[in-house]
DNA sequence: TCCTTTATGTCAGTTTCCTTACAACGGATT
DNA sequence: AATCCGTTGTAAGGAAACTGACATAAAGGA
């Protein structure tokens, strides 16, 4: 009876809808989901190279340095222009940063939050848990 | 305790590596995801239009008539060069992209098999429900 | 009938991101 | 010490998708 439409297809459906939206919600702000992303891992790990910025992002190195070079250039974050050690150069957040990413959050957490809104506390839970399994298995 | 990423994190990487492996999957066949998205929505709906083509893989018609060009110069689908009646041009499978969509699928199907190989049949039905709860809180 | 709305196809330009390739640096191995 | 390996940053070019804009065609309402 069910006949659902297949779990792939879902997935997409719902990170194009995901990202529609957030990127909406973020336009005032003149920022991009992606570029939410990087401000956001930035927060989280302050000194991190745009490297692993990207893989945490899901981005290339690439695009990573041309989006930081963007937000270098709005005054987001900040960068040395030579390493101290190696090659990698430790980005961090500026005050101007910091702020428009709290502002960004908020906007953020609101959609993440209406699309949850028809789940439980346990369905949600078992949502993270499933999506968690799926990269898991598809990992290797 | 559980302080898990937040879902719009889970389902963009979940997705982007779902993603990552089924273009691996059809790369021997020369098809990207979103041309299997397209032959795949063509052979359930065959002599859809380009827009609504374009709706049901999430993408814009501009780009889908590009893909289409492609498609029909490859030989896997076929679109009459005029409307017989009002704009839309009704675009359908060949024989070759049924082929190509058959072989297609049986590689995507296992990719898609492999990412819920952790889950339960309950679990994977509550993975579902609750992917289509969050796409329909997001639609309004 | 006329006008508005909606849907479709298409052109042009742009953005975003990727692929390929190379050089530089630190650490591990031998 | 010399070498290999993995990581990082960067440059150049291309592929894929988007936005904006326009013309066309059907359908619906005033």
């Amino acid at each position: 009876m069910s006949n659902q439409p297949p779990v792939g297809y879902l997935l997409k459906q719902a990170q194009s809808r995901l990202r529609l939206r957030m990127d909406e919600a973020l336009k005032p702000l003149q920022l991009t989901v992606s570029q939410y992303s990087c401000l956001h891992l930035l927060r989280r790990e302050p000194g991190i190279s745009a490297a692993a910025l990207a893989r945490g992002t899901f981005m290339t190195r690439q695009s990573m340095n041309s989006m930081l070079q963007l937000l270098l250039d709005r005054g987001l974050v900040d960068r040395p222009d030579h390493a101290e050690s190696g090659r990698a150069l430790p980005t961090e957040l500026t005050s101007a940063g910091r702020d428009s990413l709290d502002a960004a959050e908020a906007r953020v957490d609101e959609v993440e939050h209406r699309m949850l809104s028809a789940l439980s506390r346990s369905e949600n839970d078992a949502l993270a848990r499933a999506l968690t399994q799926c990269v898991i298995a598809l990992s290797t």
